[in-house]
DNA sequence: CAGGATCCGTTCGGATACTG
DNA sequence: CAGTATCCGAACGGATCCTG
């Protein structure tokens, strides 16, 4: 679909910010405040720094984080919400609490 | 990643719920109003029946959708989104306005 | 410590053709 | 009209190894 999908709408385009099951979560972990990479990855079981990297560095393209590296050794970089980002704080909200009223249906076998 | 990510986080519980790119466009399409199947194809330029169905399929097990079928020639389904399914406007409305306020890096060649 | 490079598997979605 | 069946390509992510 690439990408021409009804553009007007903010929705699709969260979808193109915030892609990949893994944005999301990342974004929350940052809501608790700045983190450094292995910091992320820790609290992100499951995380490949690939994928990590990856997302991260869309956010920083988008100005949702902020990359911050401290010349030492060992290297230290810490990533940041910019407020742009902080605003996702009541949207990751929403989208938890309605999600928790949702009854678990059991069986899931998706397509 | 299976599923193991965060299970207590509402918000991975919202991926799973809404996943795929499709997914909130559907429902953001459903928040008009009940649609007929080619109601909804025509509204989401560029989906698949397969896609469609898939999706559709997965709210009605989830209970964010229901499918009310007339038996007539030629037949007539409509999907309409149940109580729950309509919790997801103030979401789906947080996302948009959100996203936007984001402005656009031009560049993003993603990965 | 932070992350780039590769290779590969899974998933999601598109295309097409065919039914009740 | 409303799907279903099949095949396939693209994107996202995991695993592993290596480097500044």
């Amino acid at each position: 679909m690439t990408d021409s999908r009804l553009p007007e709408c903010g929705v699709a385009r969260f979808l193109t910010l915030l892609n990949g099951p893994w944005a999301t979560l990342i974004v929350r972990e940052l809501l608790h405040g700045p983190h450094r990479f292995n910091q992320l990855r820790e609290a992100l079981p499951g995380i490949s720094p690939h994928t990590l990297t990856s997302r991260l560095r869309q956010f920083e393209r988008h100005g949702i984080v902020t990359r911050t590296t401290y010349a030492q050794i060992p290297p230290r970089v810490e990533y940041e919400l910019t407020p742009l980002g902080e605003g996702l704080r009541d949207v990751l909200e929403a989208m938890g609490t309605w999600a928790m009223d949702v009854p678990d249906p059991a069986a899931d076998v998706t397509v």
